[in-house]
DNA sequence: TACAATGCTGACCAAATTAGTCGGGAATAG
DNA sequence: CTATTCCCGACTAATTTGGTCAGCATTGTA
């Protein structure tokens, strides 16, 4: 499992503030809330989100976190890679190994390194906005009655 | 990383078994010394591929294990999958999912079980004899002279 | 200026997982 | 009978995960 709760709640937190961009500041209370992620964790997580610049916040009375990008800026590969460090599906294989430096026992590294890449250009291909989509459709086909 | 060493020492033992293979037991102590595996911790990595059908084990002198299928049968996801566990990327999907009783807060669902799905069929889809015919093609071109 | 609201930071902690070790028992070939 | 080999369960140390908590920093408002 490389997915753990910081990026599954880091997601679910842009995702939130994707759906109230552009109406100012959100306090981490009400993501908190909203989404069901205990509030002194998230604190941590939108640290490092702000540290990678995927939000701004603004402290202070009124302040709270915005996106400091568009929603379709913001792929899932970077934030993951952001909150999780990397997703390598194995230890002997990093992003930024470039080097054909492993020696004679790791001779299944092409395997990894392809389903490393794989991933990475899957999670490269989806966005905030795209995760916000589906979030509005599922919401309005589970919920398609307004008259009682 | 959802690979621990489990996996990557249990592939490499196959890998062993299968370049051996028709040769008859093949002991614990040849193996962890070729693979570089802590000999004790293989015992337990050797005893769960057994439970799962992926090797025979003998006692007594002469004893050892050996591949209980051929090369080809034996898929990387199955191996992985009776060492790790799950394979999940996540801890909310699961192999045997169908039920789609999941609650509002994971709309991202979908995609963890598309990474998910798509892993699967990768690992699927290779086998340890593909690793073993990529060791043997690695080991010629890096060791191409056989006169001094 | 004071103060309340909010974010920011680092220290701390409990549970789970990983990566083993160790010791003894069981089977079996010779 | 004995040496060799696998088999199994208990134990342990280090790391990661998933947090909590206390206290400080910033800022809008009265």
């Amino acid at each position: 499992m490389m997915i753990s709760t910081k990026g599954d709640y880091g997601v679910r937190a842009l995702i939130d503030l994707a759906l109230h961009d552009g109406e100012g500041p959100v306090q981490r209370a009400e993501i908190a809330e909203r989404r069901q992620i205990p509030e002194s964790y998230l604190d941590h997580l939108l640290a490092q989100l702000r540290r990678d610049g995927f939000i701004r916040s603004t402290r202070g009375p009124g302040g709270g976190h915005q996106l400091a990008k568009t929603p379709t800026e913001i792929c899932l590969l970077h934030v993951l890679e952001s909150l999780e460090g990397s997703l390598s599906p194995i230890g002997c294989v990093h992003k930024d190994a470039a080097d054909d430096s492993h020696d004679t026992l790791c001779g299944q590294q092409w395997v990894w390194r392809d389903l490393y890449d794989e991933m990475r250009e899957k999670l490269a291909a989806i966005s905030i906005a795209d995760l916000v989509k589906h979030e509005q459709e599922r919401v309005q086909t589970a919920a398609p009655s307004y008259s009682i």
